[in-house]
DNA sequence: GTTTAGCACTCACGCTCCCTGAGTGCTAAA
DNA sequence: TTTAGCACTCAGGGAGCGTGAGTGCTAAAC
């Protein structure tokens, strides 16, 4: 059953003044605030009819409404205004945005930590290939007679490099004859194809190398690996006490446990937003881990080039201003799509063309 | 004035048994625990001159003492016994060392979150250079016509790449003379001899190649800006709930955004480790920072080589098992020279040597 | 001089009781 | 269908009170 028009704007007016106020919100508040022209007996009955079909809540008898998690949904859904960002806050979020571009991960990390600071609650973040990596080439540079220096990069573009100490002498030409042998043998080759046997193959045409093929490309095996399988990122977390919802210690505690510790299930939550390709909100309930039943979410996806998605998300009391957290986590999703967009040559140096 | 043998053995007790309870402890209570064979009331007395001497506080009239902040630093100089840590302990201990040798950095900040779970307190962690760090060597690889993987090596052996992406095209040679270029001119040069004239010199001597000199020094510039300034690591920050002393949110938030925030700050705190060598705590109102006033710091630092020092520590109340917290602390930093002072062919593929 | 027993005193904590006021649901009139 | 009126409910806050742990002091015992 569809609800009436005054239903809904007084629906909204519940969610809205909750939001802000974080207090049950009762009828004679509202007939003052709404630009309703009925009386607050009239707003009551709405009221008890709002909350006969589950959209609102009472704490106890004698006190006003809250809105349940299916109130939230049909606010967000059907009577959430976009919220526009204020001049201000764009410029805020575009100078956050001039990061270094450094490592992927740590760009990641910042983008959380970014994020959180922007709306108040704590953030996560975390990148996901949706194919297998392989590695594209390897590079070996000599240092000295006993060490030398791994390169390899991925099909993503993604370089990575170990300094590797040896216990023997090394030349240039036996360098070379590894290299080669990397290159032609372990390139291109998904995790799960560089097999021991690969290996052993391998370090036999290598001859007497004290096994350093199986060192390099275990290297290798680490990096797609570390790519694959990348961490979640959480950050501020502490701002959770900021809400009144979480002044009791106990839950704080369970909540912020769950964020900060438990890594791999903090995955899961994010996994929703990889699906789809703009703004997600989950509310309470709808969240799979029992840990966020009293807890939304916020996602939003990125796109970071080369068959890699970026999601970034907060968390927080299902009493969370929604439209200017979308608002504000679909703009910094946007901004990071164009910075990882643009050609590597960075903004920083490009006037060097005297 | 020295104290009497019966009074240092009362302020041990009342020391401990308030560790462990974070209770104000009576004198009954005293009397049967600790191995005195006197009366309550004799404690009484003692109670009350350990008092006007300022090692013990008392909450109210009518509640028993706690130790003062001078309390705590005469039991950790004069009365803590050396915690030995249980076999089960350093075993635990020994597993989560087995650590991945990754980057450096990853390394520290995982080094943290170790230390966080054992002890159950927020810890952080940080690496300090006691020089100046430099290039030790540049080396140039071309991918394709217009990209190469520019790689550079500290002299504390710390190794570092990026991929530059070009507009236009690049050949071999070229590269090899910009390679060569690059290290008879910035080598061994710490960050603030790296000046814009010497890269107008080095560019100018390039010929025309699209400012390519001043991109990689840049880089090079930030990889050294980046080691010698390296943040700080926090982990564990939600264990602060854990403690009685800060069930009031007011207090914990506070601390909390102390620690995850203000990384700037949060390194003043590591600072005094810096200059002793074995394990240092810091009591309350010993600590420089206001935030933490009344609050415990325990610090130990360990050797990473190439003049780095690392420092891991834990925060918690001033009702700190200190004994046992610095024993886990030291043993761990124990075990981290150690991990960085063997040589890097890791132990996780030394058996190849069919 | 030190230790002990005894005793009066203090005061946080937890309990109940009570009041207040916001907010409700219902009924009857507009 | 809306409104005014009214009785009812109930969380929250404050006052008052009893309890008990713990104290300091005094006077006797060692």
């Amino acid at each position: 059953m569809e609800l009436s028009e005054r239903k809904k704007k007084i629906l909204r007016a519940v969610v809205e003044s909750y939001i802000q106020t974080a207090e049950p919100v009762g009828s004679k508040a509202l007939a003052e605030l709404a630009g309703l022209k009925v009386s607050s007996a009239t707003i009551r009955n709405d009221l008890a009819d709002l909350t006969e079909q589950g959209y609102l809540e009472q704490p106890h008898t004698s006190a006003g409404r809250i809105p349940s998690p299916k109130g939230y949904r049909l606010y967000v859904n059907e009577l959430m205004e976009e919220q526009r960002l204020s001049l201000e806050e764009t410029k805020q979020i575009n100078e956050a945005l001039h990061l270094k571009m450094q490592e992927l991960d740590k760009v990641i990390g910042q983008a959380g930590r970014m994020v959180s600071q922007l709306t108040n609650y704590p953030a996560f973040a975390l990148a996901e290939g949706s194919r297998r990596l392989t590695i594209k080439r390897f590079d070996l540079i000599l240092v000295d007679s006993a060490s030398f220096i791994a390169v390899v990069m991925t099909d993503s573009s993604v370089v990575k490099n170990k300094l590797f100490r040896l216990p023997a002498d090394l030349s240039e030409p036996q360098l070379q004859l590894l290299t080669t042998l990397l290159n032609t043998a372990f390139v291109g080759k998904t995790l799960d194809q560089l097999t021991p046997e690969l290996m052993r193959v391998a370090e036999h045409a290598a001859g007497g190398s004290y096994g350093l093929i199986s060192l390099v490309v275990s290297f290798a095996m680490e990096v797609l690996d570390a790519l694959e399988n990348s961490p979640v990122y959480t950050a501020g977390a502490s701002h959770l006490l900021d809400h009144p919802e979480y002044q009791d210690v106990g839950k704080a505690q369970k909540l912020m446990s769950y964020l900060t510790e438990d890594r791999s299930l903090a995955q899961a939550l994010a996994l929703p937003a990889l699906e789809g390709d703009d703004t997600k909100i989950l509310i309470g309930p709808e969240n799979v881990a029992d840990e966020l039943k009293d807890t939304s979410v916020v996602l939003a996806s990125y796109d970071i080039g080369d068959g890699m998605k970026g999601v970034i998300g907060v968390v927080g009391p299902t009493r969370m201003d929604y439209a200017k957290v979308a608002a504000k986590l679909s703009y910094v999703a946007d901004g990071l799509s164009k910075l990882f967009g643009q050609p590597e040559l960075p903004p920083s140096a490009p006037e060097k063309e005297e």
